[in-house]
DNA sequence: CAGCATCCACGTCGATACTG
DNA sequence: CAGTATCGACGTGGATGCTG
């Protein structure tokens, strides 16, 4: 991706800013898990089996980098580190748990 | 994609059936779109100049597909083609508006 | 106008191996 | 545990030209 300046950047329609950030192939997964509670690395993994550690990583990097998601670094043995919503994550907390519950009226439908 | 049953299929987050549908590149931009009202082809094409013809034909394929969207062909001279909102679609209505705020606000912030 | 068919460059993503 | 590094296959998606 070039220049993403989101204060320069032209929409014709606004929801592509909002796509910008959460458009990822697996960011809202990632976001529905957070909003639950703070989670480990590890822990995200096991929820979502079929996403690489690549994956992963690079999708927790760029939310980190958008404001939308906290990483906490714990220096033990072995390491620990947590991932947790930001406020700016926070605010999303609506449309996520619509979109959970759209999609689980669509599976038992 | 191969087999897609949402009935069979196991999702360890239900958000994830949600975005089997709405989750293609440029899906929600087009529901966005469509939520102000029906509209032609070549206009959505207008909204949306950096997505391809054959893109936009292929998502607006699988929203109808999905039972999101309607397509109307009224077979004049030139073709005339209209898409607009399935009741499936408008279940949706509440997400999009959100969605479409959420990317407002993140602009003029 | 609203597509479809074809070709192909590019980037994404998985697999694997290694590290603080 | 929580990543990073590297390689290479594959699919996505752009460009172009044609059609009902």
């Amino acid at each position: 991706m070039e220049e993403c300046d989101i204060q320069t950047k032209q929409y014709n329609v606004p929801v592509e800013a909002t796509l910008e950030v959460i458009g990822g192939k697996w960011k809202v997964v990632i976001l529905c898990l957070l909003k639950e509670g703070t989670k480990r690395f590890g822990e995200l993994h096991r929820y979502m089996p079929s996403a690489s550690k690549k994956m992963l990583t690079q999708q927790l990097r760029e939310l980190e980098e958008d404001g939308l998601v906290n990483r906490s670094v714990y220096h033990q043995v072995p390491l620990k580190v947590e991932y947790s919503l930001t406020e700016q994550g926070e605010s999303l907390r609506t449309i996520l748990n619509l979109m959970c519950e759209w999609g689980e009226a669509r599976i038992h439908k």
